[in-house]
DNA sequence: ACTTTTATTGTCCAGTTGGATAACAGTGGC
DNA sequence: GCCACTGTTATCCAACTGGACAATAAAAGT
């Protein structure tokens, strides 16, 4: 009677459904019952695929970032390096954010999304240098430490989107105008380069969930 | 038999117990019987004071951070400018942004947190701002924009924290030498001027927690 | 001394939680 | 066609939750 599906076809159902959830209540407030409700199954079903409820929400959290860093990646690739720049620092959807800082929040309490939070932290990292070393090296930019820059850059996106989607203190315009602006002078460029290099509202993130 | 404490004393010691189980477990993670028996009295006890647990917590952060934020401000006005704004932006202790990014993760689900986060938020800020026109009416520093430098600034700040609290990713002296480093190019400082200005390990934050 | 107030307790409740377990039902191997 | 496998359901459970409530005892007012 019962459609029945494959291994891997629930368990992707049930990680995008967990996203969703911890995108409006939180990784605290996800239950494993709405999870199963969200999914259109029995409670007992999510238990079948993931051994603990904090074992859940790591692994949504693990491969939602997974998917999404690996259709940035892509994205930016196809870019001019300034566009590509102020692609990944512009600002990012609000579920997206939502998630992040729910992690941050719970990282500490939880060890497998503190192991999961960290990698996707670096891979960030990584991207923003390759991205940085690109500009570099086409001659527009100067960056004595990529790392470093990358690093405090990073903070910058992270600490203006609390301001922006946690806290609704700044609209998206001057949320960018704040980040490629700082990027901007960080960087050696001309002010308002990076602004005018933003490429069309590619917001493309996390469309897959 | 049992010693009854005034209204204000019992008030404050549910609270201060609230916020340090906060620091620890989340704010969804608190329970009125968690708080009951930090205090040491009945749970029925909590409810007397507050009419819900929403109640509770949003009150807990409004308190701490309307304490906190006085005690800051009182220990700011006998430094330097320099120093007091290097030590404005230097590290905060853990318990400290552990507090402030489980609020910034509830505050969209709980409207009274939101009301609190968003003036406490621009209360940092408006004591950074007074920080950077002391800097720049001294002669020190130049500040085209003194509220667009410190939205910056905060954002700079949060995202360290993050990475240095949250993730710890960061130590303590480097997130130092990110933040101070960001004032200083942002604000035409010599490099280096604020890291040297940066007073003892003023670590006096919460301490009345 | 007495009454009023209120801080505090103990207990009850209905609802929700994560997890365990046994039965059931499609699916594929042989 | 039979069987092992596993996706799926339906319950059960003990623990915990926020909140409600009446009873108690200490303080304050008079």
């Amino acid at each position: 009677m019962a459609e029945r599906k494959t291994s891997d076809e629930r368990r992707d159902e049930i990680v995008r459904a967990t996203l969703r959830l911890v995108a409006t209540k939180g990784f605290a407030g996800v239950t494993l019952r709405d999870v199963a409700a969200e999914v259109g199954v029995v409670h007992g079903l999510i238990r079948h695929y993931f051994a603990s409820r904090d074992d859940l929400v790591a692994a949504a959290f693990d491969d939602a970032v997974t998917r999404e860093l690996a259709s940035d990646r892509a994205q930016l690739e196809g870019l001019e390096p300034l566009a590509a720049l102020a692609g990944w620092l512009s600002a990012t959807p609000e579920h997206h954010y939502r998630v992040w800082i729910d992690a941050w929040s719970e990282a500490p309490r939880t060890p497998a999304l503190a192991t999961a939070l960290d990698r996707h932290h670096r891979d960030c990292e990584r991207i923003l240098i390759d991205l940085i070393e690109r500009v570099v090296d086409a001659g527009i930019a100067t960056s004595a430490d990529p790392a470093a820059d990358a690093r405090m850059l990073t903070a910058v996106a992270d600490g203006v989107a609390v301001q922006h989607h946690a806290m609704d203190i700044i609209g998206v315009d001057e949320a960018d105008t704040i980040v490629l602006g700082a990027a901007e002078q960080r960087l050696g460029l001309a002010p308002g380069s990076l602004a005018r290099a933003h490429p069309a509202p590619a917001r493309g993130h996390w469309a897959a969930v």
